[in-house]
DNA sequence: CATATAAGGTTATCAGACAACCTTACAATG
DNA sequence: CATTGTAAGGTTGTCTGATAACCTTATATG
């Protein structure tokens, strides 16, 4: 039983704000409309002008919305957004096998790149990951966040930030899910095969073969995948 | 003299939260630590409380802090936060050539994916955005909205969401980068060559052939490195 | 016709109050 | 002593009401 995961339920601001994005990004207000005054909102919703307009504080910082003073707010032309993902997207099993799937040769790539850039600093912090998911004597919190500082590492080592950026923000996401959707217990089992193809790993990027690294970390991953019963193509 | 460009004077609150957030992405407060308090931050910065908490919505919206009832506003952990990449941060020259670098993988496994996985509805779409970008004369913004259509319907073509998502997301910052730093006519020469190769990459992965879809994308992107004066690792 | 002014409406900011929540300290109980 | 309950103090979340600043439209004036 994993305390400290209970999600607190959503302010009044963020909900409004989600909602009308919804309106937004489902066309139901398009680009150059000017949504309902703020007195409005706010009579219409049942709240207090003030949590409208954070609501629309953060649509505006979304840039789904500019305002104007004395006139409006106005919907903006789709542009650019953020990518996110939440803990509740990954509640479905293709979502989250989409998103294995999407990480398998983006860390295969960096493997690579790793073996081809690391420092000895870089393999210092791989060594310390490797040296805590060891020490874990079960697949739990400590378990996962050696892990995550492990393929984090491997990420960083390649010296490319963006790699180290969407490899954070993927393994992340996907440690969370596992653990969400796993009792502990489940898990040990899985603890042993990852620490020695981390192992494996981590020599084939100290022996500077980028092929050597590649291939060690596409085992990893679909070996995981496989314990995970996820189907991936392979060609 | 661009009327209506006018830049109207930032309001309190996103000012505010721009401050914020430079104080946390420059490391002034780091993950985990607590903001001020509302009542504090209000007092210092001599506005009213409303624009504080408008502020912190909006730095709330961007990940960078989550609030907790009745003890404070908390600076996240960097891989807890969305994906964010603006205009200005692909400037540099190291930044670009690392976003275009992880999107060779991506992009290479798309066309494999796709090749796999496309449905006539998504072959169709490939094929108009074939359409637009031979009828653009130029590398205007049309050629630009055409290739970028192009990148999209062959990721939407994977049949797996996040690589429409990622792929849309940095094929857009990469073509973006592009107009910003290119005069038009420089550009011109490139697009006959890139067309043939969306028309040999197009085919490749009607073939449902995924090696050959691979192989196709491969070449078509480290192609655009070359024209692009990147230099990307091959083994 | 052009310019100035007034009126009405909207967003931006301010001030103050209370609700809900959290943390800490202290008292009561077994 | 350990555990439970309660009170106090502080913080965020929401509400109410007011004024400032801005915008648009209508009307008056020269």
């Amino acid at each position: 039983m994993e305390f400290g995961q209970i999600r607190r339920s959503e302010q009044l601001p963020a909900r409004i704000a989600a909602q009308i994005a919804r309106d937004i990004t489902e066309g139901r207000i398009r680009p150059g409309e000017k949504l309902p005054t703020e007195h409005f909102l706010a009579k219409a919703l049942g709240v207090s002008r003030s949590v409208v307009r954070e609501a629309i504080a953060q649509l505006r910082n979304e840039g789904l919305v500019e305002t104007r003073q004395g006139v409006g707010a106005f919907v903006t032309e789709p542009h650019a957004r953020p990518i996110r993902i939440e803990q509740d997207d990954l509640a479905n099993r293709q979502s989250f096998r989409d998103l294995f799937q999407l990480r398998v040769p983006l860390e295969i790539e960096a493997a690579g790149l790793a073996a081809l850039h690391h420092t000895p600093d870089d393999l210092q912090r791989i060594d310390e990951a490797l040296a805590s998911m060891s020490g874990a004597e079960k697949w739990t919190a400590e378990g996962i966040v050696a892990d995550l500082a492990f393929h984090r590492a491997v990420a960083a080592a390649t010296g490319n930030e963006y790699f180290a950026v969407f490899i954070g923000f993927i393994a992340e996401r996907i440690s969370l899910a596992i653990n969400a959707a796993r009792a502990a217990a489940v898990l040990e089992e899985i603890v042993e095969v990852t620490i020695k193809e981390h192992v494996v790993l981590r020599d084939a990027i100290a022996s500077r073969d980028p092929r050597r690294a590649r291939e060690a970390m596409k085992m990893h991953l679909l070996g995981a995948a496989r314990r995970l019963d996820l189907t991936l193509e392979s060609y």
